[in-house]
DNA sequence: GGGGCGTCAATTGTCCGACAATCGGATAAT
DNA sequence: ATTATCCGATTGTCGGACAATTGACGCCCC
């Protein structure tokens, strides 16, 4: 009864393809930016249909590798962050995470990233969240959803720590643990003062390059959100769901 | 000078197909498992070309929301975690990832997860971190490389902290960052027994759910890959590069 | 009756050829 | 110099075709 064989891999003709190409670019002899030959080329070069060839590009295309720019030549390319991110939130969503679980994950990548940031960060950023704070104020004082620009200050931070590791860790656990926290913050209108609050006092810190002062507020940023959730009764071992649906209506990329 | 217009979005016929299946499985119209209709069908649907149908659904088959099982009908089906993560780390050696970011990284998510996985961990996992000591005492003792098995040490305690939100964030920095080491481990023949001697604490810690000494000794090991570092005088500003390169050989599934 | 075997239609993977639309670029006209 | 016109190259989509493989059904034998 020894499971002795397994299947044997015979890939399809368009997989290899993709694999082949993407060989090519790891192994960095096609470069980012380059172009890819034609289609046509591509199909005589491996002695397979064009079709085929199409095949192989459309995996490449969604694995970010390779992009159309327009309507015309192909070239290789980086992966985005902001596409990889929000297929991960996306898987995450189907695997049904919890809040707790996000909460969990935010509550080891936000303080730690805000240490680094302070040290880092440059005058521009510092503008950049001044303003996103000023915003968020405005809109709070509407009595309108704060969740985007929540999302954009603490991706802000991220972006000041300047590391692409961390932020590519954290990217996809914030898509989804802001749109949750905006569910709190219909429920429990004065979190959005608390939210601003934390908001300045991590700035401050930020500002003073103070990093125990940022992480430490951070920290009690993120505690909070728990404890506004208890507060306010609603089930944390529940999966988000589809609480950020209307994110990312991502096409084909615009003209850079 | 004002950059008024957008380019405006005409999706290719097959983005769309793909997007519509999506949309269907992302609605929970189709569930994971289910058969899709059959290519042909398809095209009838939604009238295009089956060529057509065949460029949506390769889209969909790399962003793993469908699968081909052997080589038959087509499911739906959850992301696979792995695949997304081994996706991600690629692409942060495409953009050049260094291993003092890796090594940020790692220190803001594996304490953490220690921490989390200590009073959750169950007889099953604890017996696998046992089995893994034993083997990488074994590897070590005869000179070869235990860089998959520290790997595997740290994804069965992100297991063991059951948090799929976290487990996602640090697998692919956790891919690139212990080959890093790696690398570390073959110029510092001391580092191993650290490496060994610190695996041990963990897991006696995890042994005894007691959170803080699993979490404060994560920490001194990771602390330690950097002091290793320094002390080999390997440059940690640089990118890893393809350290990893021969990881992950994934072809098409194998039958179940 | 149940398990194994052949048959057969359905389905996939690949190929071929075709064509409109668009793009890149060169050339001519204003 | 800018605009208009033309041409070849390339992409996106289509139609049809066919071998190989699969799944299902029915048949046979024990």
């Amino acid at each position: 009864m020894s499971q002795t064989f397994q299947r044997l891999a015979v890939a399809p003709a368009y997989q290899q393809v993709s694999e082949t190409i993407e060989r090519e670019i790891l192994a960095g002899r096609i470069k980012p930016g380059d172009k890819l030959p034609t289609e046509t080329a591509l199909a005589v070069q491996m002695g397979v249909n064009r079709s085929t060839v199409r095949e192989g590009i459309r995996l490449l295309e969604q694995s970010g590798l390779v992009r159309r720019e327009g309507g015309k030549r192909l070239t290789a390319s980086l992966p985005h962050y902001g596409e990889l991110a929000s297929r991960m939130s996306r898987a995450m969503v189907l695997h049904e995470v919890s809040f707790l679980e996000l909460w969990e994950a935010a509550m080891a990548l936000e303080p730690a990233t805000a240490r680094l940031a302070a040290p880092r960060i440059g005058p521009d950023l510092l503008a950049q969240l001044a303003d996103n704070l000023a915003r968020t104020e405005e809109t709070l004082r509407k009595g309108r959803s704060v969740v985007e620009l929540d999302i954009e200050f603490h991706a802000l931070i991220a972006k000041a720590a300047d590391n692409k590791a961390l932020l590519l860790a954290r990217e996809p656990t914030s898509l989804l643990f802001y749109p949750a926290v905006g569910v709190l913050l219909r429920k429990l209108p004065q979190a959005g003062k608390r939210l601003l609050d934390a908001h300045r006092q991590i700035l401050a810190g930020l500002e003073r390059a103070h990093a125990e002062t940022a992480e430490s507020w951070m920290r009690k940023h993120i505690v909070d959100f728990k404890r506004g959730y208890a507060m306010a009764g609603i089930a944390m071992d529940r999966p988000v769901e589809q609480i950020a649906h209307d994110l990312s209506p991502r096409r084909r990329t615009p003209a850079a």
